[in-house]
DNA sequence: GACACGCATTGACCTGGATCAATCCGTGCG
DNA sequence: CGCACGGATTGATCCAGGTCAATGCGTGTC
């Protein structure tokens, strides 16, 4: 029930767009690939929308596509018998969908803002790595790297304190959203209970540590709490904890 | 320092052997090669140990191969500048080393036991990928599986609560040793420090639950803590929070 | 404008796990 | 044997973050 926006409208527009004018053409799971190997992804692939809060795959059910977020974000959550949940992934624009030889999703998939997503038939996919490697080169490369991200959240949610998980994850927010602009802005793509999700916090931590980190100076909120400005991210990423240095993997 | 072991005897045998009576041979990187594959692989590779406590590749440090945990079990862990550390995997015999396309180690790597390493140059490992299809995809096949496993390792870091944390890793360790025995019996391949490590806690806290665990009968102890032994997997699991069914990933 | 609804914030209190500090116990060594 | 050493256990205390509960605030609706 969240919201019947025009999606039809977004869908026509995109179904349209051809690879060579995709925004993600250089960053996901086709970046590498030639002429050839694109035209035959370009044949097979179709787009689909979510509107924020809906469901994309539930944990456990059957997952048949793969494919590549275009706009939007989405999250990846675990959770346990009696309800607590645990985000694992956040989804950006380029990163991939689904695991190519398994039938079924491992963890729930929902859209957190509105989503459009590229996707290909998971069977025709499988077949096309066997085949084409470049896409199976970079799918492994980005497995890699999601594996990366996945072991750095493990440091964060098994010793860092909640004022630096909050700055942690202000940090890696306004670092993806525009680098250019003075003083560093980003629009939160997550509201308080997916922030406490992926922080293994609650929501009441959440709001005590931003409005500690905003009461000590070190961010200012606008927007009704749904903006974050930085004037100086180097102070931020102390407060996160890792490198001093501003050194962040990647 | 830690215990010069006959450690050159154990090389000299194991480098003498032949990927076709390799105890990991089916369950490797190399478990799909075809035999043209694997003479390439065999002709690359070499053996090499380390006694228990050896550090294997620093975090940051240049790592120029890669290789197949043969025998034995390593810990991956990273940390913060002021000396909190997080293990984020645990290799066991078939796992793999080493990140192809990065030179650095993104994380330190530890001898938890003595471990043998059935190792290849990065590059030329590198190399291999691009024209043995087997050995990619397994290694496609096996990274998604450790994304997976790194996954529920997250909502047991950010959710579970120490009693269910340590019950799950006792509980892991005991599927992984002899499934046949019963009484369920196994040698904790990790002391209380590296378990804290793994878990998210401190010494004190693993112990004292390991303590009521064996209180509440769940467990039972012997050789003085190091073995672990279960009358009853299906009541540990259930300690430990995720399904009350028994049905683990994987 | 008045109201309700869905967040976010703030406050008061409680508790699970960290911290600090003794033991304990198996092992190796003089 | 006695002793030292490196884990592991156990106890006493503290506090960060969870829980419960009230309040605030922006948005949409009538």
């Amino acid at each position: 029930m969240a919201g019947l926006r025009p999606l039809t409208a977004v869908h026509g527009a995109l179904a349209t767009q051809d690879c060579a004018s995709c925004p993600i053409r250089h960053r996901a799971v086709c970046a590498r690939c030639d002429s050839a190997e694109l035209g035959r992804l370009e044949s097979m692939k179709s787009y689909r929308s979510w509107a924020a809060g809906e469901t994309i795959a539930l944990e456990g059910d059957a997952l048949p596509f793969v494919g590549s977020i275009v706009r939007g974000c989405a999250t990846l959550t675990r959770s346990l018998e009696d309800g607590r949940v645990q985000m694992v992934g956040l989804l950006m624009p380029s990163d991939f969908v689904g695991r190519p030889g398994r039938a079924t999703a491992p963890y729930e998939v929902t859209a957190a803002t509105d989503v459009t997503l590229c996707q290909f038939d998971r069977q025709r996919f499988e077949n096309l790595l066997i085949d084409a490697p470049q896409v199976a080169a970079r799918l492994l490369e980005m497995s890699l790297d999601e594996l990366d991200a996945a072991r750095d959240w493990m440091l964060l949610l098994g010793r860092k304190s909640a004022r630096e998980k909050v700055a942690t994850l202000l940090a890696l927010v306004l670092r993806r959203a525009a680098a250019d602009a003075r003083p560093l802005r980003a629009d939160l793509p997550l509201g308080r209970e997916a922030m406490a999700s992926y922080l293994g916090l609650t929501i009441e931590t959440v709001s005590r540590q931003v409005s500690a980190l905003k009461r000590d100076g070190v961010i200012r909120l606008d927007n009704g709490g749904r903006t974050v400005l930085c004037d100086d991210l180097a102070a931020l990423m102390i407060e996160a904890g890792d490198d001093a240095d501003g050194g962040m993997p990647g």
